[in-house]
DNA sequence: ATGCCCGAGAACCTCGGA
């Protein structure tokens, strides 16, 4: 099983390079953070015509989450439970594998947080605690459970392209990289950081300053997966090929392959 | 310096992103 996990930053501009880049990869999921669309606006017909199921929550302008997958979706939950929110950020639905194994899947737009001092940054860290207790349950509930998307975080230094300007910043302070470390003790494990020791790996890169020739980019976009799935999964990458493209997402796709 | 670029929506600028 082939999971993807990709902000498209506003649907509408990058469909062509979804659906070409899904009719390349074939993944059985595809997880889209940034829709930027109405549900009554969502392009499911463009991804029919390839052989591909969507379901998505969706709003205008902002936010907005998506699964595009190869086979139909059970059990869609489309409210992070437990907590009263518009924005659309969250998704989560049940995989069942050629063998009938049941994967949970969640996929999550979570809040940027703006700067350590903003309101934006209290709702990030209520948003965070709602997250870890609703993976607490899955977890418990299916032990072949994935949370994948943009979590606005990076887990360490080395998924930063330069500590010393961030230190301290939003998506790279110490107070987030907790929250991110707290959400991971319910039993989940950077898939990615699994396979690549390596720096200098990174999902996103600014616009301003030609930030991706540069490399000067964070790596915020990860792929958790249970201890039940670690012990299935084959590898995990960053695929750049299209933040290359003419019009790019300023973040690029993260996959993972499991045996399952 | 909190900008440089980009998308959306309402106008030709502001907001939000990361």
């Amino acid at each position: 099983m082939k999971i993807a996990s990709w902000n498209v930053n506003s649907l509408r501009v990058r469909l062509e390079q979804v659906t070409d880049w899904l009719t390349n990869n074939q993944p059985d999921v595809l997880c889209l953070q940034e829709l930027k669309m109405t549900d009554e606006e969502f392009p499911i017909e463009a991804f029919k015509s390839i052989g591909y199921h969507s379901l998505f929550t969706g709003q205008k302008t902002y936010n907005g989450v998506a699964f595009i997958s190869s086979r139909p979706l059970t059990n869609l939950i489309t409210d992070l439970p437990n907590f009263d929110d518009p924005m659309r950020r969250y998704i989560a639905a049940d995989f069942k594998s050629e063998k009938g194994e049941i994967i949970r899947i969640v996929n999550v737009y979570c809040p940027n947080g703006q700067s350590l001092d903003s309101d934006k940054f209290v709702y990030k860290r209520e948003w965070f605690r709602k997250l870890q207790d609703a993976m607490g349950t899955d977890i418990k509930t299916n032990p072949n459970t994935v949370l994948v998307g943009d979590f606005n975080i990076t887990p360490g230094d080395i998924d930063c392209h330069d500590p010393l300007k961030w230190a301290g910043k939003i998506h790279c302070s110490d107070i987030e990289r907790l929250i991110l470390q707290k959400l991971m003790s319910e039993g989940l494990f950077d898939t990615f950081r699994h396979f690549h020791k390596e720096g200098d790996r990174y999902s996103w890169w600014d616009y301003r300053g030609a930030g991706y020739r540069a490399n000067e980019g964070l790596r915020i976009d990860l792929i958790l997966s249970s201890s039940a799935m670690m012990n299935k999964v084959q590898n995990c990458w960053i695929d750049e090929t299209p933040r290359k493209l003419d019009r790019p997402s300023d973040h690029t796709p993260v996959v993972a392959e499991y045996t399952v």
